[in-house]
DNA sequence: AGTTAATGTCAGAAAACCTAACATCTGATT
DNA sequence: AATCAGATGTTAGGTTTTCTGACATTAACT
């Protein structure tokens, strides 16, 4: 039986301002990123975001990509291929792909081929 | 070797509304079991509390005693004990526990001893 | 009845966060 | 070179959350 995942994971604990400071990213890259459908944090009840620690390490990996030159389509291709996206709403979900991003997309996830999900998660090794 | 304890354990990440909600204290009383020097949260550049993990631990555990019937200084004497009392700063510290109260602590600590630090910690276990 | 410990409640101020808009920068395209 | 788009910065105005400090309430004990 694989490992018991942490009771915390998934819990929405953390509001914005700690998540950067843990992840060095600004708060309007996680919003952007947010909108790209790449993470959904939960909210409070006045709306205020919640992350949990999954979404910490996401939010890590996003930042390497990123820094490997990925572009938000890229990433989000392989969080899809990986089966990581949180379950997105029909409205951020009808952002397609255009032909010329598709094929652009391709040739950089060759350059990432195999390099996710080698459980090198910082907060949580699932 | 033990355990080594997660990386988190004494990280600030929690504000006192998330605290709130994991352990269903209020805030007011949060705020007064660190008047009695129970705990002490870490601060943000604009005064706001940050909890750990072991806050949140330390703070589970000072429920149980008060539901025990336990008081502030029973509870006190107790972390003492066990050596887990946040680094006091005077101020605070030469809050000294009157004669007849002693009394008191020492017949229910009888009631709670042995009860303490036997790894129950709900989130983490050091 | 009077004390006191623990908690509730309230008010005013400050901090943190929210959304939305516009600005800037950079790399790619034409 | 000019333009365009993606990613991020910045700002403004509003809302939520937290802060401290004071006063009120409740329950237990003397």
């Amino acid at each position: 039986m694989p490992n018991a995942s942490n009771e915390h994971e998934h819990t929405p604990l953390l509001p914005i301002g700690v998540v950067t400071g843990q992840t060095g990213l600004t708060a309007r890259q996680i919003r952007y990123y947010e909108q790209n459908g790449l993470i959904k944090p939960a909210r409070t009840n006045g709306k205020q975001r919640l992350y949990s620690f999954q979404d910490l390490n996401r939010l890590q990996e996003i930042n390497r990509l990123l820094q490997d030159g990925l572009n938000m389509a890229g990433i989000k291709k392989i969080f899809q291929d990986n089966g990581l996206l949180p379950e997105v709403d029909q409205e951020s979900a009808e952002k397609r792909v255009s032909e010329t991003e598709m094929r652009k997309i391709f040739h950089e996830e060759l350059k990432q081929a195999g390099r996710f999900n080698h459980g090198r998660g910082k907060f949580f090794n699932k």
